[in-house]
DNA sequence: GTCTATACGATGATAGAC
DNA sequence: GTCTATCATCGTATAGAC
């Protein structure tokens, strides 16, 4: 296994504070002690805080919307060999159960998401812009698809309702780190929680509030 | 009218900047400049930058939940008076029409609703214990009558459900905010959005998953 | 290309005079 | 209650060593 690079062990430690102490109060001299590095390393690999925080997110939204994107690709190929629209369900759910597969396969993720709730929230803007970026390619593929299975409903509708669904999603992972107990010294989650029933019941509850008539 | 306290003076100025700019972009010197007040009375008022904001956030948070209750009190009461449980519903409405008549009504409260936001997910934990426990006595009484109106889930079940609903409304908030293309300079709410009309979808896609078998 | 040492301006906090 | 002065710490920028 090569030495991690520099900017790696950087990225590494960055999430991990940023996770544990939010963007203001994780200094990028605790980041770069921690990772090994010289303050300076951050603003030569990256160019600031805010780009070191976006970098870190990329890395992992990359590959998590690259997931849904294959999923909703089966649903659709599975449906269009039977000659039929993908159910809504099928459709949520190559959205939604990724998330909490990604958290339970990988319980440090679980501070990215986090990272990737304030981007959602950022008042100024700045974050806001370059998460939705990252993410609006995917989330129309969805929409679209959405739409698609939803002739009944007008766009706009469909719309609002798979905002509503992205808003359950967030929060259920904010419930997960409302569940961690650990004392705020490290990130963990109980080893008792049930990532598949949490995530039966969320596609569930989205699916039945998109269906409605 | 009586001239505002410095305290209050501090507040306003807050909520203004800390909406418009996110907590650690707001800067002391700043609230305190336009509110006219000194650096250090900051400190001594409220304690901390982070006390500030609390104290911002309480402010209108006890009147907003004080409608919720007593909308709920009276949806109970038209109940009891029919010898029948409150239907899911009128307790989902009386919890969240409140937010976006709120926000309709007092426009510059948007500002305050990402603040509120920005407390759900603070990652350090101290700001969303703080709002936490501003919320749970509320959330606890919607919670029981909840479990009331739906005796044939279980409470764990419901409890979950009820978080779903929790984060829709949160993220139509932040939706709102995202329509907001008033340049980054100040806060402003298009004139021609149909608060109504998204209140009902909010309304319609929660209970009908919170209603699901 | 990478990394380091160092310095600069701005920030939140605090002590003490009034 | 209010203000001035001061402090440690922060993100950032740059000059120069390897």
């Amino acid at each position: 296994m090569p030495e991690p690079s520099t900017r790696n062990k950087i990225m590494d430690a960055g999430e991990h504070l940023f996770a544990l102490n939010g963007f203001h109060r994780a200094s990028l001299r605790e980041i770069t002690a921690i990772a090994g590095a010289n303050l300076a390393a951050v603003n030569y690999h990256f160019g600031s805080k805010e780009k070191l925080y976006e970098a870190i997110l990329e890395r992992r939204i990359t590959p998590l919307n690259g997931i849904r994107e294959e999923r909703m690709g089966r649903v659709i190929e599975t449906a269009e060999a039977e000659n039929r629209q993908p159910s809504v369900e099928e459709l949520l759910r190559a959205f939604v159960e990724p998330t909490l597969e990604f958290i339970s396969n990988l319980p440090e993720s679980l501070g990215f998401f986090m990272m990737v709730n304030r981007c959602i929230m950022d008042s100024s803007g700045v974050q806001r812009k370059y998460f939705m970026g990252l993410m609006q390619p995917t989330l129309m593929k969805f929409y679209h698809s959405l739409c698609g299975s939803l002739p009944h409903l007008s766009r706009e509708v469909v719309y609002m309702r798979f905002m509503f669904t992205i808003g359950s999603m967030a929060h259920t992972i904010r419930m997960l780190k409302m569940m961690d107990h650990s004392g705020e010294k490290d990130l963990a989650i109980p080893d008792d929680i049930d990532f598949s029933a949490i995530n039966e019941e969320l596609i569930k509850f989205v699916t039945s509030g998109m269906e409605e008539v």
